[in-house]
RNA sequence: GGCCCCAUCGUCCAAUGGUAAGGACACCGGCCUUUCACGCCGGCAAUACGGGUUCGAUCCCCGUUGGGGUCACCA
């Protein structure tokens, strides 16, 4: 059997190390066997899905050094690579299963789901999906409500009764209850099919031999198997990696981590070293040795080997690993050379130099009022974060607030953080320079700065987010429960 | 809460049905050194608990506990 497997980004975020991750044992397990990566874009979320974040995903994974046999960009004899270039395809699978009665249209509305959902709940009982409403309306009814122009949504119907049994190449078998799936939904209302539908649609059509992926999909496969079985299709092998996790074992996430692959770029770290340490998440070389490549890892892997245990991310080993590379693999001059291409080309230069030119008696003073530009971290205290008359709890909230905020900030420019600092403050009925303030300290660890908004769009999104998470928790932190209600505050 | 998955130092990764349970990061000491870092040497530190199976279990089985995931017209 020719081995293909795949990384299926869903293009709504920041690329973050778990696709790395994902993408790292899904390359190499291609490899191992001779046969192809492919990278497929998951974009059936049409609210969700930009197209920055797409090119964001292609363009740091090519920074860690994973390449791609067929995908988006590169085309491939499977194409097209993109879901939402697919439709007519997902359109007929679905015709097909509704007509085969392995699927029907459901016509309930948001507001009645979130009533019987809520109600499920409130009584407690074990299940608390969809109660099968539409589920045996006639095909006449059904046809005469779609003619209508009533909205509906395509639901598979999953067995009612008996258990579900798949094989998972780490875990072995693994079994559960048809009775605790509910009847998914395969196509929305907006016509685009769901993850579910596409994603078996599409490994089955693009031949992937092997799914690899996260851990969190293991409860969804039953539906998938199901789907296979109904085309009448041979489901690839599974294997679920374990999830990459926080200091406190939750999985990895921006709250408490940087997760984003864009953010270790800027702060300094080697791609070789990013992969290396990914390796070793759940994997070790025969000899155990801890300083490998892919290409040794190409040699020696097995996804039988996989140990299940899920890992914490520690970026101070990470950190380790990457001077063991910095120092062990480059000559001063190959060293010089990365740091040009890190940040010491003449395009990041010349905009941070616009940031401070105003401030600059000698030019000797360029690298006193720069330093903040070329580093991860910055010195943050106390005293840099207060702000006159408020609670050191008060700007915790409102740094929290300001990363949601800027979080969704798309098009990353001083306008556009200007505009979001301003409302924050106005929603907190606060002047700017109230919130400036201690941002200042977080961003660039002094009080002598140049401009804030400037110098944040210099910057980048990951090193300022990264930078204020940094400053909170100077501060203490912000607790679970006071940030859930703080969430429910503020966060839109 | 139901269901699913998981369980060796604080963290990552080893090990065997019979071991002094090993390496790495972090931490602590020391050496080197004008400082720091690197490097070197040393130290601290783990088989979650309870039952079985067995001559013997960290390892196999069951239960408990703990952790995580998942229960969307998100992926």
């Amino acid at each position: 059997m020719k081995v293909r497997t795949r990384l299926a980004p869903s293009p709504t975020g920041d690329p973050h190390v778990g696709t790395a991750y994902q993408a790292l044992f899904g390359y190499v397990w291609a490899k191992v066997n001779g046969g192809e990566f492919v990278l497929r874009i998951e974009d059936t979320d049409q609210d969700r899905s930009t197209e920055a974040s797409e090119v964001a995903i292609l363009d740091s994974l090519r920074w860690v050094g994973i390449t791609w046999d067929e995908g988006p960009d590169v085309g491939g004899p499977f194409g097209p690579y993109r879901q939402s270039d697919r439709l007519s395809i997902y359109r007929k699978h679905i015709d097909l299963l509704i007509e085969k009665d392995h699927a029907y249209p459901c016509f309930c509305s948001k507001e009645r789901l979130d009533g019987v959902r809520k109600k499920l709940i409130e009584d407690k009982a074990p299940n608390r999906g969809y109660d099968r409403k539409c589920r045996n309306l006639s095909p006449v009814e059904a046809g005469e409500r779609i003619a209508s122009g009533e909205s509906y949504v395509v639901r598979m119907k999953i067995p009612l009764e008996g258990e579900c049994l798949f094989q998972d190449i780490l875990r072995g078998e693994i079994t559960k209850d048809w009775a605790s799936i509910d009847d998914q939904v395969i196509m929305k209302a907006d016509g685009f099919p769901t993850y579910h539908l596409a994603v078996v649609v599409d490994d089955h059509l693009m031949e992937i031999s092997h799914i690899i992926r996260g851990e969190e999909w293991i409860n969804s496969v039953p539906k998938h198997v199901l789907l296979y079985k109904f085309f009448g299709w041979e489901p690839p092998v599974y294997c679920h990696l374990p999830l990459l996790r926080n200091p406190d074992k939750s999985k990895l996430s921006k709250r408490k981590n940087p997760t984003s692959i864009n953010y270790y770029r800027k702060a300094g770290y080697l791609p070789e070293a990013l992969l290396n340490y990914l390796g070793m998440m759940g994997w070790h070389m025969p000899d155990g040795s801890e300083k490998f490549s892919v290409k040794d890892m190409i040699e020696s892997f097995n996804l039988k080997d996989i140990s299940l245990g899920s890992p914490v991310f520690d970026r101070s080993k990470l950190r380790w690993l990457n001077g063991r590379y910095i120092r062990e693999d480059n000559s001063v001059d190959q060293l010089s050379e990365k740091l040009q291409e890190w940040a010491l080309n003449p395009e990041y230069i010349s905009k941070v130099t616009e940031v401070v030119a105003s401030r600059l008696e000698t030019l000797a003073d360029w690298g006193y009022f720069t330093a903040m530009f070329f580093s991860d971290s910055v010195p943050v205290t106390e005293e840099l974060l207060a702000v006159k008359d408020m609670e050191c709890d008060k700007v915790l909230e409102l740094l929290q607030v300001t990363v949601w905020k800027l979080e969704k900030v798309r098009d990353w420019n001083s306008t556009a953080i200007f505009s979001v600092l301003k409302e924050v403050a106005e929603v907190f009925e606060l002047k700017l320079k109230a919130l400036t303030g201690p941002l200042y300290g977080a961003i660039c660890g002094s009080k002598i700065a140049p401009p804030l908004f400037d110098s944040m769009e210099v910057l980048g999104s990951d090193l300022c987010r990264t930078r204020i998470t940094a400053a909170m928790d100077v501060l203490g932190g912000i607790s679970g429960k006071k940030l859930k209600k703080l969430e429910k505050k503020y966060r839109t």
